[in-house]
DNA sequence: AAGCCGTGCAACCGCACAGTC
DNA sequence: TGACTGTGCGGTTGCACGGCT
């Protein structure tokens, strides 16, 4: 039997007080983040460790933006969506002053739904599944290395997940997914799959 | 006015993982 | 090397609130 994460007992749970807000930005502003666990008893706080670490990650942080996302923001949590999935931590920190949960809770009420109201898969951002069999121009981009690919033959077949939703396409094998985009500007620089890129550089050059 | 229901969001929970001893 | 600890992450829950009947 795993132990809690923290003693719960005689502990606050629930929303949190002002006074308790306070507190916690009063010891975080003089001492610093970190040692959660400790943090509580030396802040005079009734709260666990977690508690107080999400609760000044998520809400008291001075660099947070809060309110609405704007559009440019729900573009960029689409394509990050498609490509990285439900990493939100790591979809957070492509958009600055928003946390994890913000745009976790912002996918789940808005974004979803949108994208199925539009006929996309929320959870795989695709309509259907089609290979390259026509002549097609791919823009692959990577890192900072962006190649461009004319695929004219059946020789050149790739599998191709179409992503209407956010304009991009991306080439997958089994075991590795990296990204074709036909937005030149978004230079994610986020490369999985080593083994794939290199037959990327084979079929690119 | 009261009850119901859907929505949005803050907070909790359990698990995974990295670091340390 | 394995146990333990601290921290972070993603999924889920629960509450507040507003709209509708």
């Amino acid at each position: 039997m795993r132990k809690p994460c923290c003693e719960k007992e005689g502990k606050n749970k629930g929303a949190w007080s002002k006074q308790e807000d306070q507190k916690l930005i009063d010891y975080i502003r003089k001492h610093g983040e970190g040692c959660w666990r400790s943090l509580p008893d030396a802040a005079g706080l009734l709260r666990c460790g977690k508690s107080c670490r999400l609760r000044w990650v998520n809400y008291l942080r001075p660099d947070l933006k809060r309110g609405n996302f704007g559009e440019d923001e729900e573009d960029l949590i689409i394509k990050l969506h498609a490509l990285l999935g439900n990493r939100w931590s790591l979809i957070a920190g492509r958009l600055p002053g928003r946390t994890d949960n913000e745009v976790k809770n912002h996918w789940n009420t808005h974004l979803k739904r949108r994208l199925a109201q539009m006929g996309t898969d929320p959870d795989n951002h695709r309509l259907g599944l089609r290979r390259v069999t026509r002549p097609s121009k791919l823009l692959f981009v990577s890192n900072n290395h962006t190649y461009n690919k004319e695929v004219n033959s059946q020789a050149d077949e790739i599998p191709v997940l179409l992503n209407s939703a956010t304009d991009t396409e991306i080439i997958s094998n089994s075991t590795n997914i990296s990204m074709i985009s036909s937005v030149p500007d978004l230079n994610l620089d986020l490369t999985i799959g080593l083994p794939f890129m290199e037959s990327m550089n084979q079929i690119c050059t």
